[in-house]
DNA sequence: TTGTACGCGTTATCAG
DNA sequence: CTGATAACGCGTACAA
């Protein structure tokens, strides 16, 4: 794998001929033209992306950070992000920022110093100077899976209002009036409580505070919750749990399991996301739908097209979440008995 | 966030001095080095690693290709492996190849124009000649999660043949004497079927062709399997089964259940991994362990080791797995009826 | 079509 | 011994 100069050798041309050619700009005769494309193809040779980066051209790298990239959200999210972009040819670089403001800061530096194209952020900061520093340098960058209207800036997510609202409201047909909520430490999550109290509303039932909970989403946060509330007296006690993130509804039924609960007929539990976790539990988990391909496709797509046109969309793309109703919710026995009463 | 010219100029010192600052090289009167110091900290300035690649230094990014990184094994291990890569200032470009040989080869030429540091290699490739032209070409790289014997290259992983062997004895050691296998299309499977059949020899039970069955890692395949397998004349029927992968084993679970068999008390099923999924089933997934963090942190850091050296050093560190017991298996009721009669 | 200055940092060489 | 000058690496783009 030459450099451009052996190929311009090789062809009898001159390097900016050998240029040219690459970038399809500037005329020639046709025999030229093939003869080079002849000498690129022998050598191998792959102009060094570096080389034209440092001429002010795209390094056609993409920063991704996310809060963690095992968590399955972000890993399929990923997943479907990688595939986009390689589609465009370029690359994604990731980084997990924990919800750590060091991390934050510090990884958004590194890729800046490597002259990422843009940026693909799913993690929600701490610090927004940071992130306002990066429209300040015009640095393209779309907010991922976090609608947040603080930031003037593109973003793609799922509505998480009308997902909260939605999870709520399949609980109260069923006849719970007690619902227990335990969500991160997120913008999306906040917004996913607000559809909730919405749906509160509506069905006219006071939204209690102390059934709120956030919290950090691990499977054993979610067991802590349970295990919390369910140490309160009785007559308080939730039918129903929706909780804000796969790891943890899960956490919340191995929570329930371990106080003896049976699922969903003492206690319904709605998740959200609709990873590849909703499908392993048993019963499935009832669970709010994020199209985590769409949305990871699109983000590509607007932060390129940022790239290229040089400007901030500021579009604000809503996908609609849907509930995809499994075992791990039921209607409430004593709402049956009120209504053959 | 300037460039050299511009501290330079504020420092009131040449370019030269500048990087010999920064790269702690040459020698200087301290009181310039700390004029030069400050500079570079009030204008924000941070050399271009685009710049400095194109000198011959390194662009501290690695290539990270596995299968796919939605699979929780990966995501996890990519977790680990990017966690420690930053902690020595480099990013991780991640590839997900899905065992596809156009994808190995394309993402491989995309990386290695964009000048990566070093390749870990978490996937098999079909064409292993993609991998000797690394080689040839001296760019570092070390296989991850396939111990490979073809490959004379520094290779990471679990001690695969053990993990078999135990994961087989477990299910021996309970009186299971008829064991089903599924497992995957990768290096690393054909060694758990080793280990799997060694642990026949020793417990001197025959290997029956037919409980052999390999495919790729999805749910649904492990379904398929259970489904196939249960189709066949009742006498011959497993009553465990080892499946090589954790997706595998959620889908082996699922279609056992769907038959309408208890698990573990008609079937019981042993994993692969201990990720994620090991953990969210119900009951808990007996599973052969892989030190996900450690194989990630390590293959890093030999990594890293063999691009500082310039040189393969050839390393094959293999780690021991470890059985967990959870809930998916239990003794054979026949073979307590064997004992007690 | 070609020559060549340019972008940015590194480093060998040379002058003070 | 300190610090500056200049060549280098690779591809791009404009002037010739």
């Amino acid at each position: 794998m030459g450099v451009v100069q052996d190929v311009a050798k090789k062809a009898d041309v001159s390097i900016a001929t050998v240029s040219k050619v690459i970038n399809n700009t500037g005329r020639m005769r046709e025999p030229t033209r093939q003869r080079v494309l002849n000498t690129i193809k022998q050598l191998n040779f792959h102009p060094s992306v570096m080389a034209s980066a440092l001429t002010g051209k795209r390094t056609k790298i993409l920063g991704l950070l996310v809060q963690d990239i095992s968590n399955p959200l972000f890993s399929e999210m990923a997943r479907a992000i990688e595939d986009r972009a390689h589609e465009q040819g370029m690359n994604v670089m990731m980084c997990s920022t924990d919800n750590n403001a060091e991390k934050e800061k510090k990884y958004l530096e590194l890729l800046k110093r490597k002259q990422v194209d843009g940026f693909i952020i799913g993690s929600s900061f701490h610090d927004k100077n940071v992130i306002k520093e990066l429209i300040d340098h015009k640095i393209p960058l779309v907010l991922l899976t976090q609608n947040d209207s603080s930031l003037d800036v593109s973003k793609v997510s799922v509505d998480d209002f009308k997902g909260g609202y939605d999870a709520a409201s399949h609980l109260f047909f069923n006849g719970h009036h007690k619902i227990g909520i335990i969500a991160q430490h997120a913008h999306s999550s906040s917004l996913r409580i607000k559809g909730y109290r919405a749906a509160h509303e509506v069905y006219e039932v006071e939204c209690k505070k102390e059934y709120i909970y956030r919290t950090t989403a691990s499977i054993s946060n979610g067991k802590a919750y349970v295990e919390k509330l369910f140490s309160q007296k009785a007559t308080a006690l939730p039918t129903a749990i929706f909780a804000c993130n796969e790891q943890l509804a899960i956490g919340v039924i191995q929570g329930a399991k371990e106080k003896g609960l049976e699922i969903p007929k003492d206690l319904s539990v709605v998740g959200f996301d609709n990873t590849i976790l909703a499908t392993t539990t048993v019963p499935g988990l009832t669970t709010v739908s994020q199209p985590i391909e769409m949305i990871g496709k699109k983000v590509v797509d607007v932060l390129i097209q940022e790239i290229e046109e040089g400007k901030s969309l500021k579009e604000r793309i809503l996908y609609t979440p849907e509930l995809i109703v499994r075992g791990t919710t039921s209607v409430l026995k004593e709402s049956i008995k009120d209504i053959s009463s």
